[in-house]
DNA sequence: CTGTTAGCGCTTTCAG
DNA sequence: CTGAAAGCGCTAACAG
């Protein structure tokens, strides 16, 4: 409503006002060290004043960093990937960088497609959540040379940043309880077996029962795919087995609930008759009723931790690749029991 | 590894290996109508062979569109603005335009800042999900003609485009329900009062007691903060009453949790002892045990539609604003039953 | 139909 | 210490 609606200030408009030439509030604002201190403060008053704000495009082409990084999810559904975003947010803005979030929706192509557009400029790094075929995307990133981490996607052999969870110990442990409890026949719901975590998790459990000498039935094993259904489903196939297992161990928490109700929709109680655990620890483990034992993840943190490696790449590309693997814990609460 | 390790293919590029201008790339990949089939052709392919894509950063820079709209969210807590961001998500891909998301955690400060940020030139568009504190953003936003939804923030009064849910009646229909049960002492916890929706819900509940001619005591009213503490406390206050309520209908569904924990904690049950009613329909609504009876809100869809408007702004800047209210609905479940 | 020419707003040399 | 100049990759007129 003054003179001027143009409602974008640049950095031209800067520079006049403050009487010197564009170039030194590009050096100001950069914090460049070559500016008399007298100057800077005038620029940065009339910054001030007339509101400005770089813009991130113009400055991104121009060479410079886009302070944002991207994040690519599957998708948005069960809060486990909710859980992981949170940290990486958090971190995000501690270090005062946007987050682009990306949906893949479970489809490689688009993946694949994000990718490369995204290290084509429009952020300085990328966080991949669960990567369907981080294969290809790896090869991509790395003759590119461009900064990225995976994160809960590990165990595929390649050589490059990773942060994960401890799923085979996961797997071993949760095992191992079912078994102190008595369990002998324990069966088990494997998640998308092209992933790295839920070939660990199985793995886990497979050595389980041989450290405690209970032989392993092929039939006890149902392949899943993470979504609650196969859960359902396949804690039904489990039980229709002639010698049906006493215990049920999904390879994470939505599936498990998808056996909880399986279970009872048999008439059978949790963990009176069956008992049930499953693996990440998500927010609504605790909620359902038995409340879910189960196997935490520390989600939250995993993002915090993949944050925090990315930044350091950023900071010092020439840092060799780093893998981490936070530890699992198991969580007892009341979906377990002694055998009948 | 070939001649070049440039790694990142520009439209010259495409224009050299094609043998035509990058005038004429720019107008194919743009779908400009001024190009002969055949020369179209063999850019594409050449666009195709060489992998190349457009680089946002200078499209948006020359052209002046960003291809990203900001959503702007206060936290990724409770899955409740998971489902919002879902809904956008959908919508947003379909149309192939890129999500900013900007977390405010509930700081003021922060929601200003960054829509200051955004609004020049970091996304075409904003989506504020739950502001805190519209009225200086509003206005800001309103006088730089930017284009923006809010979403979930109705009732105070501002002409700006918004979608929420029909929280009045929601408020109604749930307090009706447990009239219609015989309740007559029905405590109720409000949400922040500062939110348009808490407001309203209170008042549907106070107009139903009111069609239905029961007294209204403001006993039995707790101030609440729309997070699970509250609904502990809230419940163990209304519990406490010397002459304590038989049902409790809680602002949303975290609170309606932390009701059901205290009544367990003092050895009563849910619903035999004390009906509890809910509102917002989260995931974990239908999990818990028992199955909370609550009002639904169709968070995905307030999501997607808020993004149709804004899109539909985007392409018709005249239009004069729009407030959409979506139905909410009464979902019957296990948490509710007749007075003792 | 297609090539050419200006910028978009900013970072970076390169000279003073 | 600071100004001037050269682009970053692309879109949008403007000429042919």
């Amino acid at each position: 409503m003054n003179k001027k609606m143009k409602s974008k200030v640049t950095i031209h408009d800067v520079a006049a006002e403050a009487g010197v030439s564009f170039g030194t509030v590009s050096r100001v604002i950069n914090n460049d060290v070559h500016v008399k201190k007298e100057t800077r403060e005038r620029v940065l008053d009339v910054v001030e004043k007339l509101n400005y704000v770089a813009n991130r495009q113009a400055r991104s082409l121009a060479g410079g960093k886009t302070n944002s990084i991207g994040v690519l999810v599957p998708d948005l559904g069960t809060g486990y990937i909710g859980e992981i975003i949170r940290g990486i947010d958090a971190e995000l803005s501690l270090a005062d960088l946007d987050l682009i979030l990306y949906t893949t929706h479970r489809t490689p192509t688009k993946e694949a497609n994000y990718v490369a557009n995204l290290a084509s400029g429009m952020v300085d790094g990328l966080l991949l959540v669960l990567p369907r075929q981080p294969q290809d995307l790896v090869k991509t990133m790395q003759q590119r040379r461009f900064p990225f981490v995976l994160i809960d996607h590990q165990g595929t052999g390649q050589d490059c940043p990773a942060v994960g969870a401890m799923n085979w110990s996961g797997g071993y442990n949760a095992t191992e309880y079912l078994i102190s409890l008595g369990h002998k026949r324990i069966g088990f719901i494997t998640g998308s077996m092209d992933l790295g975590c839920a070939v660990d998790r199985l793995a886990g459990y497979r050595s389980a029962l041989k450290t405690n000498h209970i032989l392993e039935d092929e039939a006890l094993i149902y392949e899943g795919n993470f979504d609650q259904p196969d859960g359902y489903v396949g804690a039904s196939a489990l039980l229709d087995l002639t010698h049906p297992p006493t215990a049920i161990f999904a390879s994470n928490d939505v599936m498990a609930m998808g056996v909880m109700d399986a279970v009872r929709n048999r008439g059978l109680r949790v963990p009176e008759d069956i008992s049930v655990v499953g693996f990440d620890d998500i927010p609504q483990a605790s909620l359902v009723r038995p409340a879910l034992t189960t196997i935490n993840q520390p989600l939250e943190k995993m993002g915090r931790v993949a944050t925090q490696v990315l930044l350091s790449m950023l900071e010092n590309p020439e840092k060799e690749t780093t893998r981490i693997e936070l530890p699992t814990q198991l969580v007892i609460r009341d979906s377990c029991g002694k055998p009948k």
